[in-house]
DNA sequence: CTATTACCCATGGAATTACTAGGTAGATCC
DNA sequence: GGATCTACCTAGTAATTCCATGGGTAATAG
């Protein structure tokens, strides 16, 4: 598995962000309920979006969560790198070239390095805006 | 993640078995120490590999492993199906449609559908044949 | 002041992963 | 037939990760 539940979960929320793009705010309460998923596990996936910058918080009543750009401008690579730390599919590009000590000799790297870029692209050239409408994907 | 070190290890025996396609049997002992792998750890892989009918083995001196078939006919999406269970990007997907109740109103299910379309058929666009050869991949 | 909401810190159970240990069974060579 | 080589079997385990849960604190609105 490439993607874990928190990653998904990010994407569900942003999604969910983007269904309500340009209104207020929207609590995570809500997002959680309609969505069910965990609000406590959703806390501290927002924390991280809203760190990096990807979402606007506000505390207390009609407070919640939005964002900041137009949803055409996040990429699906953008929010799942950020959630998932790396999208690569083995341990041995994961941290850069210097992961494996086997490079030279490897016959399997190039493949492993192929299919990343293949991974890349494919969540890169995805937006939030592709999501939320029909058969853009 | 989506390919573990089960994967990759079944991966590279399978690779090193290719090199060595048409000679005698291969004794593991061998490989691990060719490819620096835990030799007890790639046993259990064997167990699979064997059972599965990709290689034949046989005990005592001599005896070893070996491919039954030509490298081409092997694709690393079946050798990788075989050790890895599955290579679905995400849970979603990775026991049929079933495994998510919220099909019908999840936005990101059909781009998790297209991912795992193209994970596949890379994986099975290649063949041992391809990796032990320069510049095939 | 109270309700609401985001934010922070710590904990925990379950599952998986990557091994390790120690033995048994089959094949070959002398 | 005994020594040696090899595959095969069963069991255990340390470490890690995942997916939460619990209990607070801080900011904002009415």
């Amino acid at each position: 598995m490439i993607v874990s539940t928190k990653g998904r979960y990010a994407l569900r929320v942003m999604v969910h962000l983007a269904q309500h793009s340009g209104e207020e705010y929207v609590p995570l309460k809500e997002i959680a309920e309609e969505e069910h998923m965990s609000q406590k596990y959703l806390e501290s996936i927002m924390t991280v979006l809203s760190k990096a910058g990807f979402v606007d918080a506000v505390h207390g009543k009609g407070g919640g969560y939005r964002l900041n750009r137009h949803p055409g401008e996040y990429t699906i690579g953008a929010i799942l790198k950020l959630t998932e730390g790396s999208l690569a599919a083995v341990s041995c590009t994961s941290q850069g070239p210097a992961a494996c000590d086997r490079t030279e000799c490897c016959h399997t790297k190039p493949m492993w390095d192929k299919l990343d870029k293949m991974i890349d692209d494919f969540f890169e050239g995805i937006t939030l805006e592709n999501l939320i409408k029909e058969g853009q994907v």
